[in-house]
DNA sequence: TAGATTGTTAATCGATTAACAATC
DNA sequence: TAGATTGTTAATCGATTAACAATC
């Protein structure tokens, strides 16, 4: 039961968010404790697999007991940084921008947006829930005041590039991408891409077999 | 070199978006033919891995040679199922919804939306480019009518499970679920889930390393 | 022909599953 | 204590990388 954790793999991190979203639906319904067995079967994951996800980062089970629901979120929490603030703005306000904006989730989870930018002169000054939307062109200045840590991407592909590295220049860390194109950025910044059209050009291909 | 294809794992599906992709942009930029090894320095894979990949599904490499663009984007497109139509609809009419339903490209692949619908009287009978919302009673005789195949959920996660089950019920063989939460359907449908927390919070963790 | 580059087999690496002793 | 269930080691499976003969 060591207190400092394994090198969790990506392939764990990845399932992290997922153990995070059933562990609250648990707390939910009033359930404190939970076994490898039980969780594996409302996830559709085996057992063996679940315990040794959780092990890779500290020892939250205990033998004969199963896994004490509220400390295991509460982990998992922490490992993935929604224990804290993080500081956002979104660029580009089309419908895509504008979808994410208005998800409160985000802002419930710490994601706290300061603004949106677009190039559109009919777009700029207006206000989404509170959010003002800047022209693009005062980006870089409002990242280094507001020490902006995450970049959301909604430009067109043709753009992303460019606005991406301004980001990166005025001092954001992450970029959450939603144009279809692989960014090329400096080590140690992190990209997470969304690429809806791989993700339907999968389903197509299901479909197909 | 077999005509019908070996087995063509997940890990190799997946990717396939992305050579398609890639293969797009050389075709743009009036490329004829290209070597593993070049491609997969543009994509940052092994030379061996794109080997591996593209003989999962037929030669369509020469020795000496290399692959011809234009034939191998040609039977990725037939395996992506893009070389032909599909009809879908979008259930919820948010800014989500609407994001997907203004994204020209589907269109351009062939992904024709029929119509959208909503269970918000506000919402029931306007138009989107030509698209019309109608209220979501009027969705199992549509998708019948028209022989909707793919049904894209932009519900909140509360109607996903039961919005699912009519869609299904009616005939819809995929789902594109954009709703934070693992829909229940029976062995054969396909899904394939967008999970926007699930993105956002991984690019927490590894912003949190 | 000679050089380039594939297709394919073998080796390696990593992730998942199985098994079971440790222990609550 | 006895039963349950973890933590952890070993076995298996699958995916990636390396190597090289085949061949354009």
């Amino acid at each position: 039961m060591e207190t400092f954790s394994k090198k969790v793999s990506m392939a764990v991190v990845r399932r992290l968010p997922k153990y995070y979203r059933y562990l609250n639906d648990l707390i939910t319904q009033g359930q404190e404790r939970i076994s490898s067995k039980e969780l594996g079967e409302m996830m559709g994951l085996t057992a063996s697999q679940i315990r040794q996800d959780l092990n890779c980062f500290g020892g939250y089970g205990q033998q004969g007991y199963g896994y004490n629901i509220m400390e295991l979120k509460s982990a998992i929490e922490v490992l993935l940084g929604i224990d804290h603030k993080h500081t956002c703005i979104i660029v580009g306000a089309g419908n895509l921008g504008l979808a994410i904006a208005n998800y409160d989730e985000f802002k419930r989870k710490g994601f706290e947006l300061k603004a949106m930018f677009d190039i559109d002169p009919k777009l700029v000054d207006a206000n989404v829930r509170g959010i003002r939307i800047f022209h693009v062109k005062e980006m870089t200045d409002f990242i280094k005041l507001y020490n902006v840590k995450i970049g959301i991407l909604c430009v067109p592909k043709e753009h992303a590039q460019i606005v991406a590295d301004e980001m990166i220049d005025a001092g954001v860390s992450a970029i959450w991408n939603f144009a279809p194109t692989d960014l090329k950025v400096p080590d140690g910044v992190i990209i997470e891409n969304v690429n809806l059209s791989e993700s339907l050009f999968t389903l197509s291909y299901l479909l197909n077999e």
